[in-house]
RNA sequence: GCGCCCAUAGCUCAACAGGAUAGAGCAACACCCUUCUAAGGUGAAGGUUGGGGGUUCGAGUCCCUCUGGGCGCACCA
């Protein structure tokens, strides 16, 4: 659509006293069948003292151009109708779609992001709350990687803390374990430990030997730790989520590293030490949503916490290289995250950019792992996938496994990125397993379409007519088309992948309503074919496109 | 108590840096398969954009306030 936006700029700057960068400014997409592009009047009313409509309609009447059907003056808006067969052909010959058109004029390949997310305790299997986490990171990195920057995504293991060690000392004593008992046994542990002090004691004893390099507690520790990343990554790779660095939190003790900034900060005349002996960041006056905000980061005998950790994993990740330092944290987070980035910019290090995402919630309230109030992003995974295999079995009478887990994974990620990331997602079974409407399943369907149809010609569309479409479903699919680049631009700075979703839906829609009224193989006119072939064609890749950007792929048949 | 985020149709969500008559899906109603995949399309219905003020030529969008929900508020990770 930038394209028609120069082009009426120009018009504009040639037959006004305007500059073409003010009218630029001005200019917008009208709604519904308001003409195809619009300048409202209104701030130029004001400057040059004259009433909008009356500045509309001086304007209008002066325009005259080969390629505009008509320029009406209404309400104070001059609105630009441009003849559909030059719409049809400007718009779709310019139309940025794949991956190697957006990349190369990016100006971004090459570079470098890095990209940390999920970052979950590894106590227990993912539930669909932290999986939105993973679902919105793992977009984004899509979308990076699709405008030409390099990724590089890292996962941050929290494998010190009470949380782990209660875990080593709840299977210490036992045979064996594996990744889906985990969850109970943490229950188990956790409501054992309010009735009998000795657990959470012993439980001490336990980090305090890992902290200190017991050898011994090191290797159960580990042990655990290994056993919850294999069991949590190996869910996140079923739906090709992967990291390509796995962090590990104890490394900055055992090397200590911790030691080493904390001397960097003592530097500061904003640390100072507690009357119980630890040592304190005072950060009143940095912009902290708290009333007196202090940072502590270490305990009496001055050993980390996680807040110090932190700061070293996070002075680590700024100081990487990479063009753009990105985290994705849960909204829980969000003054934690302000002071952590208060203590990065007194060590002279950037903070990294920050997404927050608001919780995902039950319709009876909302999940707790402690009270195991979960759903599970395991048990997600599996119903979906088993109500699309008995919607494939009621439709086509066959089991099919795979096309089950595209179509089920697709939904999976759809109704969970459809909501904007600020916003609380009300998870229900009934919504989320409905495959009609505003769904993956509807996207990937019409792209089946598109491609039942293509397989059933050998007429070479390479070259088409393309000022043949005129129809107003034709133009509707066009212009939706022509705006792909700048919806991915706009993933891109709001990172916000629910842009992706309202687009593929709206451009699905336009296709189904194109096909439901025009046809295709059945014309006589070869030249009307090619050009609605090539049109399809297009809108096939811009729907795999987006969908790929989700991290759901598609079918050529369903 | 203080701070941040959210509130749009019965339900779940849109509305692109304030622009024209606020759009979809689900559910419910009425239609459309001897034609390229009906997991689809069409029509009708559904709204004082939580309440009240304000700024503006113009407010769902910006400001204030109230109500309701989410998330926080050093010695957890």
């Amino acid at each position: 659509m930038n394209i028609l936006f120069e082009y009426v700029a120009n018009i504009l700057a040639k037959n006004t006293q305007l500059e073409k960068q003010q009218i630029l400014s001005m200019l917008e997409v009208p709604a519904q069948d308001k003409g195809d592009i619009a300048l409202p009047c209104f701030k130029l009313a004001k400057e040059m003292r004259l009433a909008p409509n009356i500045i509309a309609e001086n304007i209008a009447k002066d325009i005259t151009d080969e390629n505009l059907q008509k320029v009406e003056a209404v309400a104070g808006f001059v609105n630009f109708f441009f003849k559909p067969e030059f719409l049809a052909e400007t718009l779709l010959l310019n139309a940025k779609i794949t991956q190697e058109e957006i990349s190369t004029n990016s100006g971004m390949l090459g570079k470098t992001v890095l990209i940390e997310h999920t970052s979950i305790n590894p106590n227990a299997s993912p539930h669909i709350g932290r999986a939105r986490n993973s679902l919105i990171a793992d977009s984004l990195v899509r979308v990076f990687k699709f405008l030409g920057w390099n990724t590089d995504v890292h996962y941050f293991v929290n494998d010190v803390g009470k949380q782990i060690a209660m875990l080593v000392y709840a299977t210490q004593k036992m045979q064996s374990f594996t990744f889906a008992d985990l969850l109970q046994i943490y229950i188990d542990i956790n409501e054992e430990a309010k009735t009998n002090p000795q657990i959470e004691q012993e439980v001490f004893v336990l980090l305090n030997k890992f902290e200190n390099g017991d050898k011994d507690t090191i290797a159960s520790f580990n042990k655990l730790v290994d056993v919850c990343i294999k069991g949590q990554t190996e869910i996140f790779n079923r739906l090709n989520i992967t990291w390509d660095k796995f962090d590990y939190e104890s490394k900055y003790i055992h090397e200590n590293i911790t030691n080493k900034i904390l001397e960097e900060l003592k530097k500061s005349p904003k640390l100072f030490e507690d009357e119980n002996g630890r040592y304190v960041l005072d950060q009143r006056g940095e912009p902290i949503g708290i009333e007196e905000p202090m940072l502590v980061i270490t305990r009496q005998d001055k050993t980390s916490l996680y807040a110090l950790r932190d700061i070293c994993y996070s002075l680590d990740k700024a100081r990487s290289g990479a063009d753009r330092n990105i985290l994705v944290l849960g909204e829980d987070q969000k003054v934690y995250f302000q002071q952590i980035a208060a203590a990065m910019r007194l060590l002279g290090a950037e903070p990294a950019e920050v997404v927050h995402y608001s919780f995902v919630l039950l319709p009876d309230g909302k999940m707790s792992t402690r009270k195991g109030t979960v759903v599970l992003l395991e048990d997600f995974m599996s119903e979906v996938v088993q109500k699309a295999n008995e919607a494939i079995m009621e439709k086509r009478g066959i089991v099919d496994q795979e096309i089950a887990k595209v179509v089920g994974y697709g939904a999976l990620k759809y109704s969970i990125l459809k909501s904007s990331p600020e916003k609380n997602v009300l998870f229900d079974w009934a919504t989320a397993l409905n495959f009609n409407g505003d769904s993956s399943l509807y996207a990937q369907y019409n792209y089946a379409r598109i491609q039942s149809i293509l397989s059933k010609t050998d007429l070479d569309y390479s070259t088409p007519n393309l000022t043949l479409l005129t129809t107003p479903e034709e133009i509707a699919l066009i212009k939706q088309l022509a705006n792909f680049e700048t919806m991915v631009y706009n993933v891109y700075e709001k990172l916000n992948p629910s842009l992706i979703t309202n687009y593929v839906f709206s451009l699905t829609t336009k296709f189904s309503q194109f096909y439901s009224t025009q046809n295709i193989l059945n014309i006589e006119d070869k030249q009307l074919q090619s050009a609605r072939l090539y049109l399809i064609s297009k809108t096939a890749e811009a729907i795999k496109n987006s969908l790929n950007l989700l991290g759901i792929d598609v079918l050529n048949q369903l």
